[in-house]
RNA sequence: GGGGGUGUAGCUCAGUUGGUUUAGAGCGCUAGCCUGUCACGCUAGAGGUCGCGGGUUCAAGUCCCGUCACCCUCGCCA
């Protein structure tokens, strides 16, 4: 019996209750506490004429989180007592024993506390913070949800496959966690940063169809929506494309937040070439619950006079901007100005506006500002009275960052974001190949060196590097990129081109991952996969604005665990037997530094 | 590595231009009273190195410098 289960139909039962106590309530005679555990709370009554004055005297000792065995008879409780707000308010149960199973010192905080908890305290009492309904709820629908996938994907035969955490570091990609051999000096393991070399190799195994709730571990800097340690649904599916794994994760994203969270995703998902997410949203995660798509503008202003536009479009830069209907009137002269300093930020030079209100043009660009352009700008964007019209002139990345972030920003300030709680799911997908790295001064590749570039004749991939696209894809939802995979290169042929092209010599390719190109020697099947965030996918299906809480034990932004104090350091012999010697390394502590 | 924010009682916060009484409030805690509460109520009490270190000043929670922790973010995250 738990502490949520007593209903009228219960009344006159002999129950034992096991949990925490909630509070209590002490009137001097009649005396009342709330006993709580996972499943809810259950009201006990001990009345000084019922029992014995021992009980009594036992049950004022008790405090808030004490843990207590409780056994009595339920009861409905006399009419007016009744307690509608509550599951369990019909009745209560009249102790006739109580058994302390451990008490418990004050606690920082309270599992009832309502207001906000400062974090910090929350991490480090982090097994007091699970006691707190949120936290509780979070936990619960994780793995009602991670259920729920399991049982699709096995439905579809699917099978989940655990790849090993100790592993080999990988060229290319994040930062990985390293940990040092014992028993080959000098050695280290990799901690998978994905399991995206096995997957691959469970297809040439013949598996088929693949999946695993992973860990996946990154040392990289971290953010609300990132943590070092992340659980992914990794996925990979042999003899199909793109079009059999955009439709197992429709299939598998619909059902299951259908049977979890009650809500509806429309499916199939709407696509989006890379290109024109990056033209009209400036990002490669597009937040498609609002308009407000950034507008090509660069032929209207050249040759308007206007210095700043000139010069970018000479040195080859795009002009373009956000025209906001209805803006004139609600962002200030200080609301615009204030969005100069953002887009510095992000690189750019500034934001020059146009204004037209009561057929006036008003703004830095009005001078500049024709009527043939007024008509352009009209059948470009439908700028007219009343509205704001923001450009950002510089090189294209740039344009595309200001834009995309301030078009984000707009979003929340001008109210644009829709209350239905709407999930804007998207395929972003013919990413281009590879990226220039002006750090590096080469091409590297995009998604990751084992993609198939989809090229428009043979040999592009050596003469026009820039435009090849990439069977790469990934998945948005309202804004936070929730996953992304490929159709995977599976002939040898191929795979060395990709190498080649990306300066991996034949020499250094066999010494980082020869046992991955001799298995695509034996028989390896064309495949194609994606994984996919799933705190990730949970914050943004319960509006959490960051993803710790959708972890049992979250690290802080510093990757540190504040309730068990990791990383810590080891002691000297342990480092020995490892190999290991530590060097420049500061004081521990937060005490003044030795001169 | 860079930018921004926060740090005062166990918790959530207030604290004016640097000075007035002993740095406050609510919750929690402790004690007493209370027989139908459910955030029980009433009365009283305890509880503070103002993150830490330095400096300016007759005087610092308040100003300056440094530092630590946490949060947000840019770079980074194939």
């Amino acid at each position: 019996m738990t502490c949520g289960d007593l209903r009228a139909q219960h009344d006159q039962q002999v129950v034992t209750l096991n949990g925490w106590i909630d509070v209590v309530r002490d009137h001097g005679g009649l005396l009342f506490f709330d006993v709580r555990d996972r499943f809810g709370l259950t009201q006990v009554v001990l009345d000084p004429a019922e029992v014995a004055p021992a009980l009594v005297e036992e049950a004022r000792q008790l405090r808030p989180e004490w843990v207590v065995a409780v056994t009595g008879r339920v009861r409905r409780r006399p009419g007016a007592s009744v307690n509608a707000a509550r599951p369990t308010g019909e009745v209560e149960v009249v102790a006739t024993a109580l058994q302390i199973l451990n008490p418990s010192k004050t606690p920082p905080f309270l599992p009832t506390d309502e207001g906000g908890v400062n974090e910090e305290l929350r991490l480090r009492y982090r097994y007091l913070d699970l006691r707190r309904p949120a936290l509780r709820e979070s936990l619960e629908l994780r793995h009602r949800f991670f259920l729920e996938i399991r049982r699709v994907l096995d439905r579809e035969k699917y099978i989940e496959v655990e790849t090993p955490m100790l592993t080999r570091m990988t060229p290319e990609g994040s930062r990985e966690y390293l940990v040092p051999s014992r028993v080959h000096p000098g050695r280290f393991y990799a901690l998978p940063q994905s399991p995206q070399v096995f997957k691959q190799l469970i297809m040439v195994g013949g598996m088929d169809r693949y999946f695993q709730i992973a860990r996946c571990l990154r040392d990289e800097d971290l953010r609300a929506d990132r943590q070092p340690e992340f659980t992914q649904l990794d996925l990979e599916l042999s003899f199909g494309d793109e079009e059999d794994v955009f439709a197992i994760i429709e299939k598998v994203l619909a059902d299951s937040i259908k049977a979890v969270f009650h809500r509806d995703v429309p499916t199939p998902f709407p696509r989006l070439k890379h290109r024109d997410a990056m033209l009209r949203y400036g990002v490669d995660k597009p937040d498609l619950r609002f308009g407000l798509e950034i507008q090509e503008l660069s032929e209207i202003w050249r040759g308007a006079g206007f210095r700043v536009v000139d010069d970018v479009l000479a040195a080859g830069g795009v002009v373009r901007g956000l025209c906001v209907k209805g803006g004139a009137a609600r962002l200030s002269r200080k609301d615009i100005d204030a969005l100069t300093p953002f887009v510095q930020g992000f690189g750019a030079k500034g934001v020059a506006f146009l204004k037209q209100e009561n057929g006036q043009l008003a703004g830095p660009l009005s001078k500049f500002t024709d009527a043939g352009r007024i008509a352009a700008l009209n059948a470009a964007c439908g700028f007219g009275d009343g509205d704001l019209l923001l450009i950002v002139a510089d090189r294209e990345r740039v344009v595309c960052k200001s834009l995309g972030e301030l078009r984000n920003d707009l979003a929340r300030k001008l109210d644009l974001l829709p209350k239905d709680g709407r999930l804007a799911f998207s395929w972003i997908v013919d990413f281009p190949m590879f990226d220039w790295s002006d750090d590096e001064q080469r091409y590297v590749a995009a998604h990751h060196p084992f993609t198939t570039p989809l090229e428009t004749y043979p040999g592009q991939m050596e003469k026009e590097p820039g435009k090849v696209t990439a069977r790469a894809y990934d998945l948005v939802m309202n804004g936070w990129e929730l996953g992304s995979g490929s159709v995977r290169i599976h002939q040898r042929e191929m795979q060395a081109r990709v190498f080649e092209f990306l300066g991996i010599t034949p020499d250094e390719a066999r010494e980082k991952f020869g046992f991955f190109l001799e298995a695509f020697e034996y028989g390896a099947p064309p495949h194609c996969g994606l994984g996919l965030g799933l705190e990730r996918t949970l914050a943004l299906l319960l509006d959490r604005p960051n993803i710790r809480d959708l972890v049992a034990f979250p690290k802080t932004a510093s990757a540190s665990d504040l309730m068990n104090g990791a990383p810590s350091e080891v002691p000297l012999k342990q480092l020995k037997e490892l190999h290991l010697q530590v060097v420049d390394v500061e004081p521990a502590g937060g005490g003044p530094k030795k001169a």
